[in-house]
DNA sequence: TATCCAGGTTGTAATGATTACAAATTAGAG
DNA sequence: CTCTAATTTGTAATCATTACAACCTGGATA
């Protein structure tokens, strides 16, 4: 209920409007069975109880969630765009080989860009991406 | 040059065939005028002086590359791949507004994953993104 | 509670990056 | 020089995402 409540909240805070649709979409979110899924994992999963809901209507809701900085955008070579409900700073870990992603919750404190090395740029934030082959992944042939 | 001789040793030792069309790919990646380009970019580069060039041969060789593990793959969330001829172990520092992207070359050594951590994968490499604002988008109103 | 309209939803069509494919070409071994 | 497998090419498909226009509705208002 965490997930929904707080995006229900933002929803009013913007004077937007709580429709159905955003409210399943808040709860696939929340269910978190998936934790980074894409756009048609959203939709469906709302699908499931929601049967005549757009994707289109998936799209915008996830991408205004995104503006309003309350959901995070994960970007992999994969083609589309995965989704991440959990926008504590944290890391990932990615198997390049089936693409699983775990999160990573540690702080690495020695990460910090000098000033002489910004090049000019406003750093206001960083994440780290570990590459690697998963557990199932290793197991098998090739 | 360095660059290209790399690459077409690369070749070589793959049994692949050294065209004049993956020359001139190499030779676009090694003019690093841009230093993360496109598909796209590499096309419009190359087609000046290969004017028939076709997108899928640049597309084709560079997955090839990728494949081979000498060239990089940079990807945003800008809907398109960049690469990055740059094999060596960097970081990028990423304009939030305008996609602006610049090499990082700092050495993070507290940045590993401890044995209790890699939820049994097989660590093989790592990335920072730092996000940003570039000082050109910081003059602009918004 | 009934009214109303700005914001939301929907389906479909467009877009843009990338890949598939089959026919034509060519690097390079013999 | 010949021959063949690898490569290139152009076009057509694919796939994720966005644009758009018509319809619908949450929730503010009276």
């Amino acid at each position: 209920m965490i997930i929904e409540q707080k995006l229900v909240a933002a929803l009013r805070g913007h004077k937007m409007k709580i429709t159905p649709q955003r409210r399943f979409i808040f709860q696939a979110l929340e269910r978190g069975m998936y934790r980074h899924p894409t756009a048609e994992d959203i939709f469906r999963d709302v699908r499931q109880t929601l049967p005549d809901i757009s994707l289109t209507t998936v799209y915008n809701t996830l991408r205004e969630l995104v503006g309003m900085g309350l959901l995070r955008q994960v970007d992999l070579g994969e083609g589309m765009t995965r989704f991440d409900p959990n926008t504590d700073l944290h890391h990932h870990l990615l198997c390049m080989r089936c693409g699983r992603l775990e999160d990573i919750y540690i702080r690495f404190p020695c990460i910090a860009l000098p000033a002489d090395q910004t090049q000019g740029f406003t750093v206001t934030n960083h994440q780290v991406i570990f590459e690697g082959i998963c557990p199932d992944c290793q197991i098998q042939p090739a």
